[in-house]
DNA sequence: TGCTACGATGTGACCGGTCACATGACCTTG
DNA sequence: CAAGGTCATGTGACCGGTCACATCGTAGCA
């Protein structure tokens, strides 16, 4: 067993050939002889050759490997974008090397140490703030944003997001079309954009059917059980605040709202509707089976990939921002508002 | 602005000093006067350079890449210890190129180019399955095994994994105490290492109590809340497995098994006692809230991650395998038996 | 004073591929 | 039959760092 590693010189030797003449060969070049071409073959079979990934990312200029930076990988939505992400890249023959940067500093860190290292072909960001896009793009590098609600006017960078409004229109008008009139909504942080433009969504469809929109039943959660479960317990401590329905902004705050309602004894979806975004698998496990917005995360993170990709090779083409639809899911947490 | 990249010796020549100079500095070699480093930083600040990691991977022989590759990276037991690994792996100035592979063919494959390729440096492996342990393990690539329960008896590549044996124990004991003496169990794909050694530990926590272990009340399951609420329901169909308690592998199924009880109209914890595994999120904001083994993954990953580095730079040292404790964490599905 | 030691810095080779261009054999064509 | 084209293959330079070793000046010491 050789001790050191085998070169692209070792083959070419075995083979009675050129370094080049073997490049050829392991990059499908048509020209070389068919005859040379399986003597070197057996050449590379015999030694256990294996180009270099290194050695070609630099006399190549290009690293075969895209870079993902998201706040954490751990939520669902986030790990299912890179999933599909990973996917897509492994498919092209790229890797995935994904990142999580806690906050806000350790992500612009991350970002531009990985773009000017020269380490990689192109950024996936999944960075839902409002105020970071477009700021920090490093110039020079291929973008894309995904899923965490890129800007719509955004001028650097491509773009594959949900659809974000039109989900939360629709996941209203199912409640509207049950019924309700008065509907809470717990929204994610307020500084993401994908929350704004699901409040949007949301106020729009109650206009459109001529319902009043009133700020008192919005309230700022952070995507968690816990924040869904308090949130829900502060709404139905005031007074003021009588509603038949509440839209949470995901499926895991609302989760948060069916644990306190079976607490204080109300009944879902007898006396309260419960709707989230997501679908994550869980979902139709919950008691009841939540009735929600079904995002496909993998689908997202693929075509980003597949766009990222494009880029790679094709720098110049201008910006192409996609969004997504989402679907409803029917299940048990919504119904008519019950008869007074 | 300059077309092309900064590279050290246009640093060098901007400080008028040579290259090795210049990477001296960069490397923080002692070996340089204070007033020449000075100089410099100057030029590197004021020409934006940064070092191009492959070039230092390239002529280093180390990449500063640390490979995960594991089954899928949704799943949040996966993802957790990614994300552990992640932040031990930056805090090192490693980054960690995460895969998933879907199936064995593909994991097998992925290994084996990743590592084959140079890409980089040490392998952390997060494979589930019996037998694949050992086998395909790349010579000479640093390797740790991380939370899917490597066998005690690896002899190549450390492992970082949960204590599964004990786990299970106290999870049984945990309802032992409590009085049942009839328990189900649903485990996880049988294929699977933790499987075995939880099924084990559930074993010998019966025995050690005096509790005869019925193999006809354990059932295979495939970790998802759907699995979780089909076996409940197949168990609860047949007349000659009562039981006071199940033992759910993870949250996630016992999940299914919480859904599947309310639509049975069986009370939890009146008329049944449920425990998991995992303190997933959401466990705390189940119907009842879920008793379960709390896993702390994150630091799972961080540990594996630091063996790894570790090994890089001392391969030669003997493998160390580090098994993690979980904790009980007492939530309300599970009580003593009701008294018939 | 002369020799050695050491600290600061520079030089050439090298990591393992690919690129651009050169070479030589053979074929086509006016 | 010479000029030009095509095909298969080889050569030197290069990507951007680091390594090992060479060099030079100065201080320490007998």
């Amino acid at each position: 067993m050789p001790r050191t590693r085998v070169t692209i010189r070792d083959v070419a030797a075995a083979a009675g050939v050129s370094r080049q003449t073997v490049s050829r060969v392991i990059n499908d070049s048509d020209r070389v002889l068919a005859e040379t071409r399986l003597r070197v073959e057996e050449a590379i079979e015999q030694l256990g050759y294996e180009p270099n990934a290194v050695a070609r990312s630099m006399a190549r200029g290009r690293t075969g490997i895209l870079a993902c930076i998201s706040p954490n990988v751990t939520d669902y939505t986030f790990a299912s974008i890179i999933e599909g992400a990973q996917a897509e890249a492994r498919a092209q023959g790229y890797f995935l090397l994904s990142t999580s940067a806690p906050d806000r500093q350790t992500f612009d860190h991350l970002m531009d140490q990985l773009v000017r290292s020269g380490r990689t072909d192109g950024l996936m960001v999944i960075q839902p703030y409002i105020e970071d896009h477009s700021r920090e793009v490093p110039a020079g590098c291929p973008t894309v944003f995904a899923g965490g609600g890129a800007h719509a006017d955004q001028t650097v960078g491509d773009s594959v997001v949900l659809d974000d409004l039109t989900a939360a229109f629709q996941a209203t008008g199912h409640l509207l079309e049950l019924g309700h009139r008065r509907i809470a909504m717990i929204t994610g942080p307020l500084g993401e954009v994908c929350v704004q433009n699901r409040i949007l969504g949301f106020e729009r469809a109650l206009i459109a059917d001529g319902v009043a929109f009133d700020p008192q039943l919005v309230v700022e959660g952070d995507w968690s059980a816990a924040s869904g479960y308090a949130l829900f317990n502060r709404l139905t401590g005031r007074a003021e605040a009588s509603f038949t329905a509440v839209f949470a902004q995901n499926d895991l705050m609302a989760a948060g709202i069916l644990r306190a309602a079976v607490e204080k004894g109300i009944g879902v979806p007898r006396q309260l509707s419960v709707i989230g975004i997501d679908d994550i698998p869980m979902a139709a496990y919950l008691n009841p089976p939540l009735t929600t917005m079904r995002q496909d995360f993998q689908a997202i993170g693929r075509q980003a990939a597949r766009q990222l990709i494009h880029r790679v090779g094709q720098p110049e083409d201008t910006c192409r921002h996609e969004r997504v639809r989402a679907d409803l899911i029917l299940r048990r947490s919504t119904a008519h508002p019950a008869l007074l």
